[in-house]
RNA sequence: GUGGAUGUAGCUCAGCUUGGUUAGAGCACCGGAUUGUGGUUCCGGGGGUCGUGGGUUCAAGUCCCAUCUUCCACCCCA
């Protein structure tokens, strides 16, 4: 049999030992803010009925769903006729009935929904798993990815909004990463849409004016009059784009721009009472009111929010909002929900960059036992045992090899201390302990060890 | 899905322009100097179907085509 050259799946990753200790610091922070404001765990399948995932992202998204083949002689069943004119969905749909999960929030809507009537509502759940999708992989883009999620649903507060940004405000404390969070609102774009007469191209115009700091001004302004829109629209939203100042004269703005539409006005009432809010309870981060702020998910129909590192080049941190109707199309209508997603992978890809994870070297293994064979082993057993029992994360040497073997074991798993018994030792009952930072050692007993190893 | 770059030892890369001995370096690994002492030093060693497949040629790591990977931009997004 040919040897293969072992290999994993384009835009996947392994995770060393190494990488796991960073990741894991990652998600134990977000799971324990999680926790403090009251969110509850739940997990779902890696896999999910296509039909609940397909026509839930756009386009774009059902083309970068992961698709499963049936199983079983699926293609017996397919009529194949024609099959090369046929539209590639319909195809689809004959042989693949189930998809890896694309996001945490509609498999979360799902569950809301199959799950109602054992659900004390107002719900906060978190979740963190795996998601996957068919992207194209690039710098903090990956095809299999963690995200970490926390929703509420079954309230329309504004309440929630606040919390949620006090959540991410808490977490990137945490992590001492400095970053910004930016907040809009759906209700202001489609006010806007409406002032400028252009009501039903509110996702084009959104989608360009999110383009604004990215392409310039200029080529925003082509790429709306390519999508339709009228000249006169155009210079009509010259205002928005040259609107400056804090968010106080941006709100007094708007007010004043969208004063001709009730949407409109509705979500500058709703962003002033989250500035409001926080302005009770402050911020460490800084909280900016971005209308350029758009998201292409087509769900949210509130508040949107998205967070950047304030030192470092990369996608979005996190990014939310509020749905109003997630959960109708799965036959529950009237629930209002709003939630954050961290993204898990690139937090540690700017933590890495930025050399902000913690050296916690309490959590390797703080002693070895050198094995010079059995005789010592039986000895050493118990002392091990009891290391352990007082929660000192210790290893013996597995085998009797040459101690040059053993000592460049402990010096490249960094640990700090290594217990030589041998012939001798057993004779004085007593230790030799070597500091393999400082290359002191010196004969200690064993309930020395144990005091030196704690402190 | 579109466009550009990339791939040589476990890792980082040189060699490719102008085809021609046995494809190199550093780091890592293994052994010895040092049979109860690592990290430093010295000496020695193993390791490559040059991403894969095809083509041109007397001869291909080097030139051509295809394909895949990774990276970058677009699209979209965590």
């Amino acid at each position: 049999m040919a040897i293969q050259k072992p290999s994993i799946p384009k835009g996947t990753r392994d995770f060393s030992p190494k990488e796991m200790e960073g990741r894991n610091f990652i998600f134990d922070i977000i799971r324990n803010v999680f926790k403090k404001y009251g969110f509850l765990p739940i997990e779902t399948p890696a896999m999910e009925n296509l039909s609940t995932l397909m026509g839930k992202y756009g386009e774009e998204g059902d083309k970068l769903l992961f698709k499963i083949l049936n199983s079983g002689n699926y293609l017996a069943k397919l009529n194949t006729s024609g099959i090369s004119e046929m539209p590639l969905g319909s195809v689809t749909q004959q042989i693949a009935k189930r998809g890896l999960r694309y996001d945490l929030t509609v498999p979360f809507a799902r569950f809301v929904v199959q799950h109602r009537n054992e659900i004390n509502f107002p719900f906060k759940r978190y979740q963190i798993q795996p998601v996957w999708r068919a992207d194209n992989p690039q710098k903090g883009r990956y095809r299999e990815f963690f995200q970490c999620d926390a929703d509420m649903i079954g309230s329309n507060s504004l309440i929630n909004e606040f919390e949620l940004i006090k959540v991410i405000d808490e977490v990137f404390e945490d992590f001492s990463l400095p970053v910004i969070i930016k907040i809009n609102n759906r209700k202001v774009l489609a006010g806007i849409s409406e002032i400028i007469g252009e009501s039903e191209k509110i996702v084009d115009i959104t989608v360009a004016i999110d383009k604004l700091d990215k392409i310039g001004i200029k080529r925003v302004l082509e790429e709306l009059s390519a999508k339709g829109i009228s000249d006169q629209s155009i210079k009509m939203l010259q205002p928005v784009f040259e609107m400056k100042g804090n968010n106080d004269e941006k709100l007094k703005f708007l007010e004043d721009y969208l004063s001709g539409s009730e949407i409109g006005m509705e979500g500058v009432s709703e962003l002033r009472k989250v500035f409001s809010l926080i302005s009770i309870d402050p911020i460490a981060s800084e909280l900016e009111l971005d209308i350029t702020l758009a998201r292409g998910l087509n769900y949210y129909t509130g508040a949107i929010i998205e967070v950047k590192a304030k030192d470092v080049s990369i996608g979005s941190l996190c990014g939310g909002g509020r749905y109003d109707d997630l959960t109708g199309i799965f036959g529950l209508p009237d629930v209002s929900g709003v939630g954050i997603s961290f993204g898990a992978d690139r937090i540690y890809d700017v933590l890495l960059q930025t050399d902000k994870f913690p050296d916690d070297e309490k959590q390797h293994t703080q002693v070895l036992f050198v094995n010079f064979g059995d005789r010592e082993v039986n000895y050493i057993l118990p002392l091990l045992g009891k290391l352990r029992k007082e929660g000192i994360n210790s290893e013996l040497y597995p085998d009797s090899v040459k101690m040059k073997k053993q000592m460049g074991y402990a010096d490249n798993s960094n640990i700090p201390y290594v217990a030589i018994i041998g012939e001798h030792e057993i004779q004085i009952s007593e230790i030799t302990l070597k500091n393999m930072k400082s290359g002191d050692q010196q004969t200690v007993s064993f309930e020395e060890m144990l005091a030196l190893l704690k402190g």
